[in-house]
DNA sequence: CTGAAAGCGCTAACAA
DNA sequence: TTGTTAGCGCTTTCAG
């Protein structure tokens, strides 16, 4: 009695095997397979039967197979805050950027800024769906019970190092960076400051907030004395800041907001109360989103190198996975881009 | 003898497999499938011996082996023209909404502007490593000789309907919102038009320039005497435009950029070259992107309701997963938003 | 150079 | 209620 065959009618809409393909080919399975993973390992004349067959097919190999089988999924997972903010698309891009070139996609893992998402991409990456991880908000995502770093996949954090994590992050330095924003205003005759802070906890506000005191200390002042507004890299909290600032007799002389979005809002609130800039207040923002250059005045503010960023975290991701050295951290450089919001300090009221 | 023992040994850094739970709970592979799929088929006990091993070993089911028997990937593919373009995140956010509520994943697809890339999409889809596709580019992927319609899997398209495909689409009206634009630059008295359009051929642009013609028409102007300046939907062109627009004697009162990015960055130069928005020019643009509420002045336009689009495109796709009634296609009013940069024409020179 | 066969991890008939 | 079994579609030794 002969082996019954396959039951291949029943094949719904879903593409062609490689059963028919072999069979069409008058070939085994597995020179099909060969064909398509080492051509060199088949004879010419199988080889062009093995390419009619699927030319005339339309044979795709399937991927779930295929993963299974290889026990990879060729799939990263990005896990983002919140994909609204502009702040990371231009990440995406790079990190886009480097993965294409080496076959594999990208999964979004979008956060939406509340952490009970976390654990359903927990479970996607102990469930083998990805083969390595990239991290954008500052966070190890967990949830029932587990962290994503114990999923046993290569993880890099992009923007931000996790403090005891100890995986490889590629970012700007803070500290540096509102170091040399604080210098800038000194030396434009700033001596009151204000500071628009990021969220409570955020590894990003701790070290900016770091640098800002460090800086003001290096230039004689008690960074006590300076104005702080609580924060949350949004708009909203620009325009909050602003309401503050225009309800107080001793006003600040300049603003440091540590992101673009807080920067704008505080400067469009203020202007349309009347208070101009930079001549009675300087702002500075950081991150150097587009839109940064095209409000009025054009925005001063420090550039973070985003498209670099994700590429250079995807690429260490990459290594990684081909069983690469790790890589420890990496900082790139984040210039001052000195625009119209700032300005000499007015005279002393 | 015994009927060898698979190899579990070997079985690196992955997780458990049902396999081990199984062993370890003393039931069968198929009990723990079911006390996860539908606990009610399984007694108590041996429920509980399954959860206590699942605890035990931290077994997540491997996914490529469920789609593979399921021959199904909880997987959406979002195709996006370019990942940069700030205008197309507020809807992922809008499509992940309603996808995480299914239980649906979503792999980014981004063009990054370059058809070639489209090939490397369409085969994933062919691939059966998505459920569906939202396609957000009014452009059907193709590559290597086949469209991603052909796939067999359910399509739906965002912001655009793509002529004669017959996928159902979720938009905004371009014609009616163009007339509305039209009709209130010329209720404010402006006569001559500029308009700065988008890509040639692209659906959207036109559908504006049809409606903005259209309009013009009803008003009793003729659409040739308005000034056409090509563009992309970017900032550049917008820029190019406005350099045209200054170096003429006989210029536009009301320019109409149909995009904010454009519109903006025509503002910015204008404005910078000490003309004044919108006492010499009105300016109107289209999308309403968060920040054409901060700029100066604040840009009067079509707000597109982003995120109901990618909800209501996504609702539509789970729909035709779920095997339910193919929707036909679907417009979500875009109202005009009257800010600052539009005002009564001047006085005729 | 080629084919047979095992098996990646899971689920769903089908039997018991 | 439970276990046995047959694959989902692919790749890869191992023989020939």
């Amino acid at each position: 009695m002969l082996k019954p065959t396959r039951r291949r009618e029943s094949r719904s809409h879903r593409g062609a095997t490689i059963h028919d393909v072999a069979a069409r080919a008058g070939v085994s399975t597995a020179t099909v397979s060969r064909t398509l993973a080492s051509p060199d390992l088949v004879s010419l004349p199988a080889r062009a039967r093995v390419m009619k067959a699927i030319e005339a097919t339309g044979y795709t190999p399937n991927v779930a197979a295929r993963n299974l089988r290889a026990r990879k999924a060729m799939m990263v997972l990005v896990v983002v805050p919140n994909i609204g903010n502009h702040f990371f698309t231009e990440i995406l891009r790079g990190i886009d950027d480097e993965l294409v070139g080496s076959g594999y996609g990208m999964i979004i893992a979008n956060l939406d800024n509340r952490p009970e998402r976390e654990a359903r991409y927990v479970d996607l990456a102990f469930a083998g769906q990805v083969d390595g991880v990239l991290l954008l908000g500052g966070r190890v995502p967990e949830g029932n019970g587990r962290r994503m770093s114990d999923a046993g996949l290569p993880i890099a954090t992009i923007c931000v190092a996790i403090p005891g994590a100890g995986l490889p992050f590629v970012m700007v330095d803070d500290i540096e960076a509102s170091n040399a924003v604080v210098a800038h205003l000194h030396a434009l005759g700033h001596r009151r400051f204000g500071y628009i802070a990021g969220p409570p906890g955020n590894m990003n506000e701790t070290g900016r907030r770091r640098g800002f005191k460090a800086g003001l200390a290096a230039v004689g002042l008690r960074a006590r004395d300076a104005l702080y507004w609580p924060g949350d890299f949004m708009l909203d909290s620009g325009v909050r800041a602003a309401r503050d600032f225009l309800s107080r007799k001793d006003r600040p002389t300049a603003v440091y907001a540590v992101s673009d979005h807080m920067a704008i809002a505080f400067m469009k609130t203020v202007t349309a109360a009347g208070v101009r800039v930079p001549e009675d207040v300087s702002v500075v923002g950081f991150d150097g989103i587009e839109f940064s250059d095209f409000v009025t005045p054009t925005l001063t503010t420090i550039r973070q190198p985003r498209r670099e960023l994700g590429q250079a975290a995807a690429r260490i991701l990459l290594e990684a996975l081909g069983g690469g050295k790790p890589t420890r951290g990496l900082h790139l450089s984040a210039p001052l881009l000195v625009r119209g919001s700032t300005g000499p300090a007015p005279k002393r009221s």
